[in-house]
RNA sequence: GCGGAUGUGGCGUAAUUGGUAGCCGCGCCAGACUUAGGAUCUGGUGUCGAAAGACGUAUGGGUUCGAGUCCCUUCAUCCGCACCA
C-alpha cells in the first residue's frame, strides 16, 4: 500500500478551508509582505497548464515567507469585465453576467484543487458594484485634477481655477491638449460653457474629439495596445483610424515619472525596456521655420538632430497637417489633394504595408532655414506622421536614411554636414563625427553642436530645446455594454460627474447586446438611463484596463464600504513586494496600472509612488501538438517515418490519442471523427506514428492538457513540483506530461522514508548522526537560497537529492524529518501537513518555522581537489582543508597520479586556489 | 531595420564570484524480484574509441594558469517595437 494522495489532499484542503488558516489581517508585530498574481480573466475555456505556473511560484513563495515569519497578503480576484462574454451574449443572447459567474465558478473550482493559500475572504471581482464602485470614485477624482508640472505631481482643479482667476494662464505649467493663452483678468469673464470647455483642456480624465481605432467588427475602440498591425488584438478583426469624442486619461502628463520610475523597481530588463519604448522619451528641439513670401506662416518641427539643421535641404508635412491646404500654392492644388485624398482613404493596413513605397507631392511652397536663410521647399508625404511631434519635419537626407531615400527618389539636394561616412552611397545616421558645412558649429562634435543650435534657437527665439514622447494619453470610453459605466451625465451637452454619495451607478439591464456598427453604444437601449435631475448619463462605458489599475489596492481593504481603502491597511500594507505574471500586460495593464497608482499617490491615497516592488514574468507554457499525415486528396493517413513518399498535408491529432512514443491508437483515431471512421492507415512496423509540434497550447490544436486530469491522476503536490521543475519560471517551454513521473515517484519516496515495508509510520527518536546533519543542513541552505531568487526548478531537484541521500543512510530520524517537512511544505503542501501531523506535531504546517540552517554541519575537514593539468581535470586528490599553498603544492607534485602528467623538466608552474582547485601548467 | 532575451546529451535542465561541464529528472540499455509488468529496486547512459586517450557548452577568434561563464565576430530561434524625425 503506496501514499493515498487523493485523500490525504482532499483531506487538508478542506482542514485550511474549515480553518481559515489563510486568512490575513493587520498585525503591527509581524512584517508585512504582499505576493500578488495577476488575476485572471475568466475565460470559457477554464484553465490549461500554462496558467498555473505563476500562481504556484508566488504561491511557493507565500507560504515560504510565511514560515520565514512575515504576515502575507495573497489574495485573488477575477478581472470580469470584458469583450469575450459580451461577443460571447452577443452570439448567443445569454448574460455577460451569468456566463462571467459561470467561468468563475469553474476557475474557482480548478484553484481550488491546487492548494494555494489564497485568503478568499479578500476576493474582488471588477464587475461586482461594491468593486466599480471605486474605480467609478477614482474616475471622478482624475476628471477633477490637473498636473501641475512646477510641482510634479496632480492636484484638485480648484488649485487651477485659483490661478487662472489671478493669473490667467500666466505662469501655468500645466499638462494640456493645447497650449492656450488667457489674459489675467478674464477668468470670470467666461460663461459657465466656456470655463468648462477651458478646463476640459487640463483634466486628467477629458473629453475630446480623438483620432481613435475603431474596430467596426466589434462595434468599439480600442486602446494602442489592444490593437496590433491593423487588426484587434482580441478577434483579430480590422481596425480603422476615426474621429469620435472620448473620454481619455491624460496619462502623457505622467510620462516622465513612469520612465524614471523604471529605475526604481526590479523588474526584468526586457520588461523595463519594453515600457521605455512605449513611453517612447526623445529630447531635442522644436525649431520654427517661416514660410517664404507669408508672413502669417510657420512651420513648427521637432527634431532629435538640431545638429544637422545646417543639412535641411527641405520640409516634409503630413498629409493631415493643418496648414497644408495655406502652403499649397495654386499651381499645386490638384496633385497635392488627390495625393492628400489616396493618402487618407488608404485604410491604416495599407498604409503600414507600404511602408517601403516612397510617395509624396511638392506643396509649392518654400521655407527658410532660420539659421542659414537658405530656401528649401515643402513637401508633402505619409511618412511624416500627423500623430508625433508637430506632423512635419526638417528632412535632413545625409543623415536619415528615411529622408535619404525620399531625396533620391525625387532628386532632391543632399548635403554632408557630419563628416564620417560616405553619402554618396546611403546616408550616415550615426551620432557621432564632425560637423562641416555648417557656419558657426564647423568642427564642432555632434553633442557640442546640438546644444550650440539650441542655445542659438532660444536667443533668437526661433525654437527651443524640448523633449517629445511617442506615449499617447489612454482612450477610456468603449462603446459595449460589459464594462463600468462612466459616473457622468450631461446638462445642456457639458459633461458633469455624479456626487460620490450616489455611487456606484449601477450597469442596467438592456434588451440587446448588440452594438450600433457606426459607434452607438449599447446603453443607449437603456430604459431610463439619466441621474437623477433627468440628465441624460453617458453611454458609454469604461474600458477592461479600468478595473485592473488599482485591485492590489483593494485587496488591502476589500470590504470597505466608506472608502476605496483604509489609511491603516495602506499604511500597513504599502506596496506590492513580489508580482509575477504574464509578459503579455508589458505595455497594457502595467503601464495603466503604474499611472493609476501615482495619481492616487498624489492624492494621498496610495503610498508608495511604485505599486510593484519586484515583478517577474513567467514564461509561456506551449502546447505539443501530435501530427498525423494525410495524403493530399485522400482519406488516408501515413505513419511519420513513411510521410516523405507522399505529398501529405499535416492535420493535428487530440493529443489523448498518442502515447508516449508517439503512437497513434488508431482505433480511437477512427472513433473521434466521422470522417476518420473509414480513414486508411500507412503504418511502419505494425504501428502509426505521430510526428509533433510546440505550438500554442489551445482548444483548435488539440494539444490541451488540462490540470485537474493531472491533479486526478497525480495529485496536487506532484502537479506542483512538476510544473516548478520543467525549468527557471521566467522561461517559455513547450508542456511534455512525460516527466511528470519521476517526481511521482519523488513523493512517494518521501513518504517511504517516515514509513516502514508495511506502510507502518516508522519513525526513531534517536539523535541524528553528522552525516544526516550534513545532508539536511546542506539542503536548508540551497532550498533558502533558491527560493530566494525564485530559482524552484533547482529546489525541486534539490528536495530529490535530499530524499535520496537520506534513503541510502536509511535515516528515519524524527529530528531530521520534521525538518524537511517543513522544508518541503511551500511545494508540496498536502503531504506535508499530513506527516507533519502524523510526526505528532499540531497543525497546520503553514504556521511552522523555517529551519534555521547551521554551518557547523557541513564543515568539512577534507578537500577532494580536482588537480588539473593545463586546466584539464585529471585526478582528484584529498587533502586537509588547513593545508597551506606549498603543502598542496608538494602535495600533488609527489602524488602517484601526477607522475604520468608531469613532463622530465618539471612543471613550468602549479597554481593553487585554497579549497578549490590546483591547475599544473606543463 | 531597431531593441531585448536565448542557444549545453535523444529530451526538460544544472553548474553562487572565471575554478571538476552534464547535477536532478525523463527516455533508453542491462539486471533483480515477480504468474505477469506500463509496479518496485539495482547498475549503466555526452560523442568517438577495444583501451589508453581524444573531442565536447550554436560559429570563428581573443583575454587568462584556467572560459558554458568575460570581450569581439558570425549564425539561428523567440519576444517586443517598427516610417517616432
Amino acid at each position: 500500500m503506496d501514499y493515498q494522495f487523493n485523500d490525504v489532499e482532499k483531506k487538508w484542503r478542506k482542514y485550511w478551508s474549515d480553518h481559515k488558516t489563510f486568512k490575513v489581517g493587520i498585525d503591527n508585530n509581524k512584517p508585512k509582505f504582499y505576493v500578488l498574481d495577476m488575476f485572471p480573466y475568466p475565460s470559457g475555456a477554464g484553465l490549461h497548464v500554462g496558467h498555473p505556473l505563476g500562481y504556484i511560484a508566488s504561491d511557493i513563495y507565500a507560504r515560504y515567507k510565511r514560515l520565514k515569519g512575515y504576515n502575507v497578503l495573497h489574495p485573488m480576484g477575477f478581472d470580469a469585465y470584458g469583450l469575450p462574454a459580451e461577443q460571447y451574449a452577443i452570439q448567443t443572447g445569454q448574460h455577460p453576467a451569468v456566463t462571467t459567474a459561470n467561468n468563475i465558478a469553474r476557475y474557482r473550482e480548478q484553484l481550488d484543487q491546487m492548494g494555494f493559500t489564497y485568503d478568499w475572504d479578500r476576493e474582488v471581482r471588477t464587475c461586482d458594484p461594491d468593486y466599480y464602485h471605486w474605480t467609478q470614485w477614482t474616475f471622478i477624482q482624475l476628471f477633477k485634477s490637473w498636473y501641475n508640472r512646477k510641482t510634479q505631481q496632480a492636484e484638485r482643479i480648484e488649485s487651477l481655477v485659483t490661478h487662472l482667476e489671478a493669473y490667467g494662464t500666466e505662469g501655468l505649467d500645466a499638462a494640456c491638449s493645447l497650449e492656450q493663452t488667457l489674459p489675467p483678468g478674464t477668468w470670470s469673464r467666461l460663461t459657465e460653457a466656456e470655463q468648462q470647455d477651458f478646463l476640459m483642456n487640463y483634466r486628467l480624465a477629458y473629453l475630446s474629439d480623438t483620432m481613435v481605432n475603431w474596430c467596426p467588427e466589434l462595434g468599439t475602440v480600442l486602446a494602442n495596445d489592444e490593437v496590433r498591425e491593423g487588426y484587434s488584438v482580441r478577434g483579430g478583426h480590422p481596425v480603422e483610424r476615426k474621429l469620435m469624442k472620448q473620454w481619455l486619461l491624460r496619462i502623457t502628463a505622467y510620462a516622465e515619472r513612469l520612465l524614471s520610475g523604471l529605475d526604481q523597481v526590479d523588474w526584468s530588463d526586457s520588461l523595463k525596456e519594453m515600457q521605455r519604448n512605449w513611453i517612447g522619451k526623445s529630447e531635442g528641439a522644436s525649431v520654427v521655420f517661416p514660410v517664404h513670401e507669408q508672413e502669417a506662416l510657420q512651420l513648427e518641427v521637432f527634431t532629435t538632430r538640431p545638429d544637422t539643421i545646417f543639412g535641411a535641404t527641405f520640409m516634409v508635412v503630413a498629409p493631415e497637417h493643418e496648414l497644408l491646404p495655406l502652403l499649397t500654392t495654386p499651381g499645386q492644388q490638384n496633385t497635392v489633394e488627390a495625393y492628400v485624398s489616396q493618402a487618407k482613404n488608404r485604410s491604416e493596413r495599407e498604409r503600414m504595408a507600404e511602408v517601403k513605397k516612397i510617395s509624396g507631392e511638392f506643396t509649392g511652397s518654400y521655407a527658410i532655414n532660420p539659421l542659414s536663410g537658405e530656401k528649401i521647399p515643402v513637401w508633402v508625404a505619409d511618412y511624416v506622421l500627423a500623430g508625433y511631434g508637430t506632423g512635419a519635419i526638417m528632412a535632413v537626407p545625409a543623415h536619415d536614411s528615411r529622408d535619404y531615400a525620399f531625396a533620391r527618389h525625387f532628386g532632391l539636394t543632399i548635403r554632408e554636414v557630419v563628416s564620417g561616412g560616405d553619402i554618396s552611397v546611403e546616408s550616415y545616421d550615426a551620432k557621432e563625427g564632425t560637423l562641416v558645412n555648417s557656419d558657426f558649429i564647423n568642427g564642432l562634435g555632434v553633442k557640442e553642436a546640438v546644444r550650440a543650435v539650441i542655445s542659438r534657437l532660444e536667443e533668437t527665439g526661433q525654437g527651443r530645446g524640448t523633449v517629445n514622447y511617442r506615449l499617447r494619453d489612454a482612450i477610456f470610453s468603449r462603446q459595449r455594454y460589459w464594462g463600468e459605466p462612466f459616473p457622468v451625465y450631461y446638462k445642456d451637452g457639458l459633461p458633469y460627474t455624479l456626487d460620490e454619495g450616489e455611487l456606484p451607478l449601477l450597469l442596467p439591464d438592456i434588451d440587446s447586446f448588440q452594438p450600433g456598427r457606426s459607434g452607438e453604444a449599447p446603453l443607449t437601449r437603456a430604459k431610463n438611463w439619466t441621474n437623477k435631475e433627468g440628465y441624460p448619463l453617458e453611454t458609454n462605458t469604461m474600458p477592461g484596463f479600468a478595473g485592473s489599475s488599482g485591485y492590489y489596492l483593494r485587496y488591502m481593504d476589500p470590504d470597505n464600504k466608506q472608502e476605496y481603502f483604509s489609511k491603516e491597511a495602506v499604511q500597513y500594507w504599502q506596496d506590492v513586494d513580489l508580482y509575477i505574471g504574464g509578459a503579455e500586460h508589458a505595455t497594457g495593464h502595467l503601464i495603466y496600472a503604474r499611472f493609476w497608482n501615482k495619481f492616487l499617490f498624489d492624492s494621498g491615497h496610495s503610498v508608495k509612488d511604485e505599486p510593484f516592488r519586484k515583478l517577474v514574468n513567467q514564461g509561456m507554457i506551449q502546447g505539443r501538438s501530435s501530427i498525423a499525415y494525410q495524403v493530399k486528396g485522400k482519406n488516408e493517413f501515413v505513419s511519420f517515418g513513411l510521410k516523405d513518399q507522399y505529398d501529405t498535408i499535416p492535420v493535428n491529432v487530440d493529443i489523448r490519442l498518442v502515447n508516449q512514443a508517439g503512437e497513434l491508437d488508431i482505433e480511437a483515431f477512427r472513433n473521434w471523427r466521422p470522417d476518420y471512421t473509414d480513414a486508411g492507415m500507412i503504418l511502419e512496423d505494425g504501428k502509426f506514428l505521430c510526428g509533433h509540434e510546440t505550438e500554442k497550447m489551445s482548444k483548435s490544436l488539440h494539444n490541451v492538457v488540462n490540470p485537474d486530469e493531472l491533479i486526478e491522476k497525480y495529485g496536487a503536490d506532484t502537479f506542483r513540483l512538476y510544473e516548478m521543475f520543467l525549468g527557471p519560471i521566467e522561461q517559455s517551454k513547450p508542456w511534455d506530461t512525460n516527466g511528470i513521473e519521476g517526481v511521482f515517484r519523488f513523493i512517494k519516496k518521501l513518504w517511504k522514508l517516515f514509513h516502514d515495508q508495511q506502510n507502518q509510520l516508522s519513525l526513531s527518536p534517536d539523535a541524528p548522526t553528522p552525516a544526516e546533519l550534513k545532508v539536511l543542513h546542506r539542503t536548508i541552505r540551497k532550498v533558502e537560497e533558491d527560493i530566494e531568487r525564485l530559482s524552484l526548478n533547482t529546489v525541486v531537484s534539490t528536495f530529490m537529492i535530499c530524499v535520496n541521500e537520506l534513503s541510502d543512510l536509511k535515516c528515519n530520524k524524527s529530528a531530521i524529518l520534521s525538518d524537511l517537512i517543513v522544508l518541503i511544505s511551500p511545494f508540496a503542501p498536502h503531504i506535508a501537513e499530513e506527516l507533519w501531523e502524523m510526526t505528532g506535531h499540531r497543525p497546520s504546517v503553514a504556521n511552522a518555522a523555517f529551519p534555521v540552517f547551521n554551518p557547523g554541519y557541513v564543515r568539512e575537514s577534507v578537500f577532494e581537489y580536482p588537480v588539473s593539468f593545463n586546466g584539464k581535470m585529471r585526478f582528484r586528490i584529498a587533502l586537509p582543508l588547513d593545508a597551506g599553498i606549498r603543502d598542496v603544492e608538494s602535495a600533488v607534485l609527489a602524488s602517484p597520479e601526477a607522475q604520468k602528467w608531469i613532463p622530465p623538466g618539471g612543471p613550468r608552474k602549479v597554481i593553487v586556489v585554497p579549497g578549490k582547485i590546483v591547475n599544473v601548467v606543463v
